[in-house]
DNA sequence: TGCCAGGCCCTCTTTAGGGCCTT
């Protein structure tokens, strides 16, 4: 299903991209949270062409001011089905697709838990958008999502801290870092693995790294 | 008793500290 399109020149060709989002219960699975909803978006030739969403029932209750932040109450999640069938969906969803996330850090604790639980791994890396963003956007006021989506006037995706707005938000957060990549440093045909190694590359060395992708062919 | 996430990044740094960002 084809949703919305934006600049799709820069996008990377014949890749698909998985945004993921999280809600949850806390702050960390060694804590004992869990995953409240789930989103996924699928990006691909500059286009999000498709989504998964679904709240899940982990057997927790919902913390008042995560309720309060997210809208998502315990009620909800109890009407939901179990967790373990919609991580079950939400991982054949995303395949061996390259997974992306804003604060991957957070985002990829959940993921690697839920795969834990059904006894497998990762075979994927994660791009944090928001690294991205403190790189290509060094002087954004934060790099909070809904900041960025202000400032750069991304689409509006519907309600900030609910899983399928925050992911499509993401996506197109994704989709305007390409098309910022691509006019400053004339990249193209941008993919995963390339921004895998830019966000570990320091803000310092920046330009000089990426004056050598271009170079080199990219 | 007191504390309680954690990885990244900047700077008044690097033998460290504190803010950011996610729920």
């Amino acid at each position: 299903m084809v949703v919305k399109t934006i600049n799709r020149r820069f996008a990377s060709e014949s890749e698909t991209l998985a945004v993921i989002d999280f809600e949850t219960t806390g702050m960390s699975p060694a804590e004992g949270a869990r995953p409240t909803e789930i989103a996924v978006v699928l990006v691909r030739d500059g286009q999000l062409v498709d989504r998964y969403q679904s709240l899940m029932n982990a057997g927790l209750r919902v913390p008042g001011f995560i309720e309060e932040l997210t809208g998502i109450s315990t009620a909800m999640v109890r009407a939901a089905p179990s967790a373990d069938k919609v991580m079950a969906q939400a991982f054949a969803f995303v395949g061996d697709h390259p997974l992306v996330a804003h604060n991957a850090s957070f985002d990829s604790k959940f993921w690697d838990a839920e795969l834990g639980r059904m006894g497998k791994n990762r075979p994927q890396e994660f791009v944090c958008s928001m690294l991205l963003s403190r790189r290509v956007f060094p002087n954004a006021a934060n790099h909070k999502l809904g900041t960025l989506v202000q400032s750069l006037r991304l689409p509006a995706t519907g309600r900030y801290h609910r899983a399928l707005a925050d992911a499509e938000a993401t996506a197109y957060l994704l989709l305007r870092i390409q098309e910022e990549l691509s006019q400053r440093y004339c990249w193209s045909g941008i993919r995963h693995e390339h921004l895998v190694r830019l966000q570990r590359v320091t803000r310092a060395k920046l330009d000089t790294w990426a004056a050598s992708q271009a170079s080199a062919g990219l």
